[in-house]
DNA sequence: ATTCATGCAAATCGTTTGCAACCCA
DNA sequence: TGGGTTGCAAACGATTTGCATGAAT
């Protein structure tokens, strides 16, 4: 579960920012499109269809402060331009990420599965983990498919 | 063990591309600082040291050719700008970054193990991994230990 | 001689910022 | 009213590109 509109106009409130219906739009469109890691550009763009006025410098500093208050996360896919996804509650260490090589294609893998890994980093450079973001890098079901055929 | 200069040279000439001072530098610079995670305006300022004539275009160029050779692999240390380290030859899958959220320094971990998630990964979603990209974030020995002082 | 590589400056692109007008609290 | 917010345009910083010159084969 990701957070609510109401959620938003709560924490706003709470540390004295105000309610605009730009932030609450930018927002929407976050829910609207779960799943998709957006660019901004490509927030601005589909909050323009219903509120023509917003300016692209109001969706970057909302994502600013949507990642500031840990709404949204900033994800980096490789193609030069942040992109962003939600947060979802549940979730301590953040999930990982598949990119198809061929096609592109993007997908999610809850499962962490980084303990062991996390522990022998401990042991052997004294260091404490906290979070992670991991990439991996390979050929999707689909592709492997179509390679076959060839 | 890393390329050697000769490498290089029999690279290039393999692929028809010229062999000339600046690539050379540019890998000097690299294979003097391994371990050091340089930006490209980090490389052209010590390549200026001893070839005051390169241009910036050209160390930008070079790490791109070298990046396609696989000679060095350019990484992203949340710093918004391109940073590049040396391919070990060894390496298979590429090694992981540790970064310390409070003094910023970054570490390596040699260790992979990932192939039980990979593996995971193989049944779940039938995606075949080839390579990742992992970022560990916390803290480490030394900010540990000032941070009980306090 | 040919082809590729270089240096320079200009262009690009995503993102940030300054500022006057604006709007929520 | 008053301070946070907005939209716009200008500024920014990293990276790329066009082009005429220069160097390697």
């Amino acid at each position: 579960m990701s957070i609510s509109q109401d959620d938003l106009v709560c924490l706003l409130k709470e540390k004295g920012l105000k309610v605009t219906s730009q932030r609450q739009a930018v927002l929407n469109v976050l829910l609207e499109n779960e799943g998709k890691h957006l660019s901004p550009e490509e927030i601005y763009n589909t909050v323009k269809v219903k509120n023509p006025e917003i300016g692209l410098a109001t969706v970057y500093r909302t994502l600013i402060l949507l990642d500031s208050m840990e709404i949204v996360y900033k994800i980096d896919l490789d193609d030069n331009c942040a992109r962003y996804e939600l947060n979802r509650k549940k979730e301590d260490h953040r999930h990982h990420h598949l990119i198809c090589t061929i096609c592109g294609k993007v997908q999610e893998v809850e499962e962490d599965l980084l303990d062991s890994l996390e522990l022998e980093i401990k042991k052997k450079k004294n260091f404490t983990v906290h979070n992670h973001r991991v990439k991996f890098y390979g050929i999707c079901g689909e592709c492997a498919k179509k390679d076959e055929r060839d």
